[in-house]
RNA sequence: UCCUCAGUAGCUCAAUGGCAGAGCAUCCGGCUGUUAACCGGAGGGUUGUAGGUUCGAGUCCUACCUGAGGAGCCA
């Protein structure tokens, strides 16, 4: 049993609250130790049978001699009932006077009922309040609606909430998945370096950090290493945080995200698209099979996800080019598309629109990809890349090439970029000692979990988002 | 870096250039099945900051600050 100590001036007006806490807590010791203690997720499985569960009131609602205390535990929220005259009136007083967020251990009689969100409720016989929320300053976080501002602002309290807890869940089981899809095919996760030396792809997008008096930079990508670890172990991934210090201000970008990073020696474009659709096609099986009540609380609408099977689609640049010019055309896009550019958003937009599985586009040409990439030898101008559009307007989650191969065209596209051809020996010694074709992509797991979740704002689909504008909490 | 929009009570938002308001939250009271419960009452304001126009500015003008969305760039 921990109480909380009077160490701020704001629980001093809780005192009388607290004296008949006191007195209610320890007779509260003994019910506790009677019933098992179980989580909200599991409580079915102890219908008819008195519990303890341990939380935090979510709400109170009230009418007259009843009480409704709704409480949450991390994994579910149940509604407890608390009659007047089933309970003592210091009970029934010290649970009228609970404080949303409050930590509470509730012991109760679980009872199926069919008017219960969850399917069962909880006849509270005894409360232990842990600590008190004080009523001088109230959770910051009510039921109602908020502003994004005000919700990032108390991020470390927002993550309570129902739909976030939720949204935190299917991230977690879309990088479980996204581990698990490639540990049993034999890939090897390999951890490439966070801190890396000199400027790898142009330094403004790169944050700087002091390493013992030299300049060195969070890493923008791990790809460049397992590219190394790729020619040791064949197969290899990577998974970890990536840095970008672009000024963007979009809701589909953040400084610090997490990337899978699949790396394949002896790979080809179509092996890598292979792949890449296999992978996206098993994650959302996985997110749909095992966090459907998620998803749910999230209210994402699970039909355009029910429908993503492989094959994907896919179409080259040209076709992408020849789609929107023609989508100009008839008026539904408002600036013609020249062939040699980069796709923007709206293009993006536009063309995953016209398909119901994530889009491949393929063959981009090689100006306005990285330096890195395999040129087609049907067409030089072209890379061998690829990129996957997400449904519904989610935009790109996936960008993957054929590596360079010959020694010769990675120093020149190096001078050609202006690179630091020094930073770039160990790079150019994996095609000096052995190089063989080989391919990989990277997925943006934020992207991917605002796009099955269904999110407005890529901000809510990471714990703690970094963005241009916000560093806290 | 550029474009657009916003900033008023703890929160979400109203207020024709003319008395600064509502809902929620908090507090007090009522209600034995509430579902963001509801009903009655109370407290709560340097209208982002600094100037300016005006008899009078939350409202109009200028600059700045902060935030949001978008472009560019990217996953």
């Amino acid at each position: 049993m921990t109480i909380a100590r009077d160490s701020d001036e704001n629980t001093r007006n809780l005192c009388s609250h607290r004296q008949s806490l006191r007195s209610l807590m320890s007779t509260a010791n003994i019910t506790a130790t009677q019933a098992p203690v179980t989580t909200i997720r599991e409580i079915g499985r102890h219908e008819g049978q008195a519990v303890t569960i341990r939380g935090w009131l979510y709400n109170l609602r009230e009418s007259g001699k009843l009480l409704f205390p709704i409480f949450r535990d991390g994994s579910g929220v149940i509604q407890g009932v608390v009659a007047k005259n089933a309970v003592s009136p210091e009970m029934f007083d010290s649970v009228k006077k609970l404080t949303q967020e409050s930590s509470v251990i509730v012991t109760g009689k679980v009872r199926a009922d069919k008017r219960a969100p969850g399917g069962y409720e909880l006849d509270v016989s005894d409360v232990q309040v842990v600590q008190p929320v004080p009523e001088s300053d109230p959770f910051p976080i009510s039921l109602k609606e908020h502003g994004v501002d005000f919700l990032m602002e108390h991020r470390h309290l927002w993550v309570r909430t129902p739909r976030q807890a939720s949204i935190l869940r299917v991230r977690a089981e879309i990088i479980k998945a996204a581990r698990d899809f490639f540990d049993d095919r034999g890939f090897i996760l390999t951890d490439p370096p966070i801190l890396t030396p000199a400027a790898c792809e142009g330094t403004t997008t790169l944050f700087p950090v002091d390493y013992f008096g030299e300049q060195a930079f969070l890493t923008q990508s791990g790809q460049l290493y397992i590219e190394a670890t790729a020619m040791a172990l064949g197969k290899v991934y990577s998974f970890g945080p990536t840095f970008r210090a672009e000024k963007s201000k979009t809701r589909r970008h953040l400084t610090e995200f997490w990337m899978v990073e699949p790396e394949i020696a002896y790979a080809t474009l179509d092996d890598l698209m292979k792949l890449a659709e296999e992978f996206v096609a098993f994650i959302v099986k996985r997110a749909l099979e095992r966090r459907r009540p998620e998803l749910e609380t999230i209210g994402r609408n699970l039909a355009p996800l029910e429908k993503i099977d492989t094959p994907f689609p896919r179409i080259t640049y040209d076709e992408a080019v020849k789609m929107l010019q023609e989508g100009h055309a008839k008026g539904e896009l408002e600036n013609r598309f020249e062939w040699g550019g980069d796709l923007g958003s709206p293009d993006e937009t536009y063309l995953s629109s016209k398909f119901e599985r994530p889009l491949m586009v393929h063959r981009y040409p090689a100006a306005v990809k990285a330096f890195y990439m395999e040129p087609d030898p049907q067409r030089p101008e072209a890379a061998l890349c690829v990129d996957m559009l997400a449904p519904e307007g989610y935009g790109e989650i996936i960008g993957g090439s054929q590596r360079i191969g010959s020694y010769e065209l990675l120093l020149k596209r190096i001078r050609e970029h202006g690179l630091p051809e020094d930073a770039f020996r160990w790079y150019l010694d994996l095609r000096k000692y052995g190089g063989v074709p080989h391919a990989g992509f990277g997925m943006g797991i934020e992207r991917v979990v605002t796009w099955i979740c269904g999110l407005e704002h890529l901000r809510e689909a990471i714990p703690f988002a970094r963005t241009l504008t916000r560093i806290y909490p």
